[in-house]
DNA sequence: CGGGTTTATCCTATGATAAACCCGGTGCGATAGT
């Protein structure tokens, strides 16, 4: 039989309810192996692929959360191949767009069939990307969320009945969505505007309640869930305290320097501010380190080309903020080291998960002052004003009232508040999420059907930003629990995603020095309310146990987010009820 | 939330201290100006 990958393409076999499951499932399970040797030479597939890939190829949606690098894109490379229409993937960076088209060229069977789609493109290759895909010669195109507002791009696009709606690090759905990257909320909506073909998300980190926002979001139907290859075991893991600021930023120079000396390099330092980042790359620079900064606010070309001198070996250490990172791949970095916290246990482990691909050890050091949680606190808060909200939630209403068919817009809001655009989305996209304003396709907000009073609107999304505050707020505390637990590093990194390790790892400092083996296991049946356990807390309603500890418990709660309880004070008060699920 | 910087305050002047103030991350796309 020909190979279904070396230049043609079979549709995708007919879903059919009568068909023997079995049989179907069999057959595809074929065609995928068949693919992915002779589109990308696989011998065998790494955790999670193939069972991502049988899943979408049946229909399905899916959500894998699988590791970064080549594992993902491989997912729609070879389902892509099997679909019965083109393939689009929707990726938050134009870099990571280029370099995506770029690889799909490099294969011989896929060369020309890959395109991209945004505002860097002249409007001749905008134009040529779009006809491609309607004549067929284009099959898999990338481009930014942002280009899916655009009515002539969506419309485009649905007549070429695409089969394969793909996002990638679709993390950045619940991250971003708030308010940074609004369009990121409307993919769902696009999503049904095409005709809900089989989407495909997919993220190399997420804790459970950001996969369910994820699948939410997106509007996935039945999704199921892919999830492997979390644990990266080669990655060592420690912790260093310094509660003084000058003393903490010794630590981290001299914890660099002490690796590079080593011949461990090259490293990554991640720092919470730009300022951060130009000092210890300033003071590393000055003990004879081949360093850059690097943050947004450097020129472009200075950017591009410190990452090509990361690439290329010719600097030890790139000291960064979270800019550096996305579409960063080098398998032979040795180390991240942290200078301040990040804002979550998800995205610490995406940034130290950069380290180690090749499979073998780096390191992965936090060095924690308590106060540095503080910045994080800050960019988690935020919830506006409610009088801001009903004052908005009146100007749509009033404009619809006096017959501007136009709605308003961000511009017009500007106009009318004085306020800046960023707030003003955000207060927008509250709004939309109470269902008291629709958004059009020029951006320009209406009244719902329906819509509530002003007042009862603006309560309505106050009480929704509260939640949205108290979950990142409760985010950050989680981080805070990883610095300060005196558990086994890894063990807690495990949990929080929702897998369990039974054993303390052996290859962190909690490990090392002996306190992770005092602790229970989070596996110890003792406890009352063991990992995963559905329960019910009187004023903070459902949760699920994500962790035991010696004499507290970790419940993250549908509403609030991550608590953390002492157990006696549970058990004596009762504070918590088992729930069937 | 926390840190760093500027301003206000005491009042036969000075410089120390407190209070007020400001800032802090991520990128798309469109637009203005070379």
């Amino acid at each position: 039989m020909p190979a279904a990958g070396a230049g043609q393409r079979e549709p995708a076999p007919p879903e059919n309810q009568n068909d023997p499951a079995g049989a179907s499932a069999a057959a595809r399970t074929r065609r995928i192996r068949e693919v992915a040797r002779d589109l990308l030479g696989f011998e065998h597939f790494r955790p999670g692929q193939e069972e991502a890939m049988r899943s979408v190829v049946s229909g399905r949606d899916t959500l894998a959360v699988l590791p970064s690098g080549a594992g993902k894109s491989a997912v729609y490379q070879v389902a892509g191949q099997l679909a019965a229409g083109p393939v689009l993937v929707v990726s938050p960076l134009i870099a990571l767009q280029r370099d995506q088209v770029q690889r799909l060229d490099e294969l011989d069977a896929l060369k020309g069939e890959a395109a991209q789609l945004n505002s860097a493109l002249s409007a001749a290759d905008r134009r040529a990307a779009l006809d491609g895909l309607a004549d067929g010669t284009v099959r898999y195109l990338f481009l930014a969320p942002e280009q899916l507002t655009k009515p002539e791009v969506v419309d485009a696009i649905a007549a070429a009945h695409p089969a394969l709606f793909v996002v990638d690090e679709a993390h950045c759905v619940s991250a971003w969505g708030h308010d940074f990257r609004p369009d990121y909320l409307r993919l769902g909506a696009v999503i049904e505007q095409l005709g809900h073909p089989t989407v495909l998300a997919l993220t190399a980190t997420a804790a459970p309640p950001v996969r369910a926002e994820i699948v939410e979001r997106l509007g996935m139907r039945e999704a199921r869930t892919v999830v492997a290859g979390f644990d990266r075991p080669e990655i060592r893991l420690e912790v260093e305290h310094h509660p003084d600021a000058s003393a903490k930023h010794e630590a981290v120079l001299h914890r660099v320097l002490a690796l590079v000396g080593d011949g461990h390099v090259p490293g990554i330092v991640y720092s919470a501010t730009r300022k951060g980042t130009e000092e210890l790359a300033a003071g590393l620079g000055d003990r004879g380190l081949r360093t850059r900064a690097y943050h947004a606010g450097l020129r472009k070309s200075d950017r591009e080309d410190t990452q090509r001198a990361f690439m290329a070996d010719e600097l030890d250490v790139v000291v960064a903020t979270t800019a550096f990172g996305m579409g960063i791949d080098k398998p032979d970095t040795r180390f991240v080291v942290h200078a301040e916290p990040a804002d979550s246990v998800d995205s610490y482990y995406q940034e130290i998960g950069r380290a180690g691909r090749d499979g073998q050890p780096a390191l992965a050091v936090l060095v924690y002052r308590q106060e540095d949680l503080g910045l994080r606190r800050f960019f988690a808060a935020g919830v506006p004003a409610e009088e801001e909200l009903q004052q908005v939630a009146g100007l749509v209403a009033a404009a619809e009232a006096a017959g501007i068919a136009d709605g308003v817009d961000v511009k017009a809001l500007r106009e009318e508040t004085g306020r800046g655009a960023t707030p003003l989305a955000r207060d927008l996209n509250l709004l939309e999420q109470v269902s008291a304003v629709v958004l059009d396709e020029d951006g320009a907000a209406h009244p719902a059907q329906d819509a509530p009073a002003p007042g009862e609107a603006a309560a309505a999304a106050h009480e929704l930003a509260e939640h949205h505050e108290q979950v990142d707020q409760s985010r950050v505390e989680m981080m805070r629990g990883y610095a300060e637990t005196t558990d086994c590093r890894r063990q807690f990194l495990l949990g929080y995603f929702g897998e369990q390790l039974e054993q303390p790892c052996g290859n962190c400092d909690t490990c090392d020095a002996g306190t992770a083996q005092e602790q229970p296991g989070t596996a110890d049946e003792d406890t009352p309310f063991p990992p995963q356990t559905p329960v019910v807390h009187a004023e903070w309603g459902p949760g699920v146990v994500m962790r035991v500890e010696d004499d507290r418990v970790v419940v993250l709660f549908e509403e609030v987010g991550y608590k953390t309880l002492g157990l006696a004070a549970v058990v004596e008060n009762d504070l918590l009820e088992r729930r069937d699920s």
